[in-house]
RNA sequence: GUGGGUGUCGUCAAGUGGUUAAGACAACGGGUUGUGGCUCCGUUAUGCGAGGGUUCGAAUCCCUCCAUCCACCCCA
């Protein structure tokens, strides 16, 4: 029990924690690029913030949330999801009244108390990026765009960008009605599953997976013959800019985020190399969402990037992150002057900003060398009595077993040039 | 919340009622205290997810619980 981790959660050990510096390091020089800033905003908030933003009748609000009362008697929850967490943010600090747009990224753990699988934790990491007060989609192809850039750069050639427009507030209220007309005749057909969904979230039923009612959504209308002049514009404005920028998409009209707060596109980048939970990317346009948290009309496009499953999908397409070596030198001593002369000898090392290390375990002296191919040195050392007097020192390139001797006061320049080499 | 699979050393595992629970890899030690990756030798589970039960006898059968994986739902 003391040693089990909580259900849902992982651990980042010694040995992948560089993965994720490689993406986190990644991730920010390419928002730089683009013009984003980072933010850092804390992993809870008060309950009403995602009631109000994410919406009170979804799932995520409904049953997944990590909710609790402090000791002042607070509801607080941890985060969910990115989004609403910034906007608070934006709206607190007053950033709507500096030059806009406002572009912002972060990373954030989310948290969602949901039954584990494959691709799906309680505790889960988000890279995230959000534009303020820009209401062209000239903005929803920009942040897709770094989105697919990223993706590409890391080498991942199988998620594939699924677009959608879910129109605004009152485009998306006709068709829902529409839909519900259409399925009305054959709601007692419907699965259990889709009888519960044609109150809460009818679009969903258009991507049910049974068969029976793959068969009844047949024919079913549309939503994007739906869209209202302004929004149909709108979506073949973003089809027209990921055009011009190569950008290969599907339109998928069976994409429904199951956050309240979307409006006009929805996009999502999808693979089917990872298992059931095959969103990697996720995001679209929430132009009221700013206002609805008590805030100016503001509107605003982003997304959000499951850590995990990007590195699930790295791994599927045998896609490796260069792993930083542990050491560059080591230095094994014999003896007691030896080990002195040792210790100061790898500060010095590192002074000059070289991977150095010796043993701490009092090893004998095969027992250095084995623990020193283990860690994957370039170069050993040898210092013993006989190196002390005579001020050469053996150098031992790991790789391909050879051995030199260098001067005392050339040593140290000597290994720097060639572990930079 | 619903369903299915799995649980034997750090890892991969053999074992399906009968004396001391294979093996491999890893780890650690050593092969006459100055040299790694190869090789050789040695060490490493009174224990088989936990607790009950059946039995002369259980890792092997039964029950309960727990953990984990996968799927539904939902989403990153």
């Amino acid at each position: 029990m003391l040693t089990n981790i909580p259900k849902g959660t992982k651990d980042l050990m010694q040995d992948e924690s560089y993965k994720w510096q490689f993406l986190e390091n990644k991730f920010a020089e390419f928002c730089a690029l683009y013009g984003f800033k980072e933010i850092r905003t804390p992993i809870f908030e008060h309950t009403e913030l995602f009631q109000r933003g994410i919406g009170d009748t979804t799932d995520v609000v409904q049953k997944e949330m990590y909710t609790f009362e402090d000791h002042g008697h607070r509801s607080i929850t941890l985060k969910p999801e990115g989004t609403a967490g910034a906007v608070r943010a934006f709206l607190e600090h007053k950033i709507y009244a500096e030059t806009q747009p406002t572009k912002l990224f972060y990373k954030t753990p989310c948290f969602r108390y949901e039954k584990p699988q494959s691709g799906r934790l309680r505790q889960f990491h988000q890279f995230g990026v959000e534009v303020f007060g820009a209401s062209n989609m000239i903005a929803d192809a920009e942040v897709i765009s770094l989105a697919y850039k990223f993706i590409k750069y890391l080498g991942i050639e199988d998620l594939e960008l699924h677009i959608n427009s879910i129109g605004c507030p009152e485009c998306r209220a006709k068709y829902r009605l529409a839909l519900q007309e259409f399925l009305r005749p054959k709601f007692d057909e419907l699965c259990p599953t889709c009888q519960s969904r044609f109150d809460r979230n009818p679009m969903r039923i258009l991507d049910c997976k049974s068969e029976i009612c793959q068969d009844l959504v047949k024919g079913a209308p549309v939503m994007i013959d739906y869209l209202c002049d302004d929004c149909k514009e709108a979506f073949e404005d973003l089809q027209a800019d990921l055009k011009a920028l190569d950008i290969d998409f599907t339109i998928d009209t069976g994409i429904v985020r199951g956050l309240d707060y979307y409006t006009k596109t929805a996009f999502e980048f999808v693979t089917n190399s990872i298992g059931a939970q095959g969103t990697v990317c996720g995001g679209g346009r929430y132009d009221n969402l700013v206002e609805e948290l008590g805030g100016p009309s503001v509107p605003g496009v982003g997304w959000g990037m499951g850590i995990e499953r990007l590195l699930m999908v790295m791994e599927a397409n045998g896609i490796e992150i260069p792993k930083p070596s542990t050491s560059d030198v080591f230095v094994a001593t014999m003896g007691e002057n030896a080990k002195h002369y040792g210790l100061k000898l790898v500060s010095q090392l590192r002074d000059n900003g070289i991977k150095a290390d010796l043993d701490t375990l009092q090893r004998n002296f095969k027992g250095q060398f084995k623990y020193s191919d283990r860690i994957g040195a370039k170069y050993t050392v040898v210092i013993g009595d006989n190196e002390l007097e005579t001020k050469l020192f053996q150098v031992k390139d790991m790789d391909n077993s050879t051995q030199y001797e260098v001067k005392e006061e050339e040593l140290i320049q000597h290994l720097v040039e060639k572990v930079n080499a």
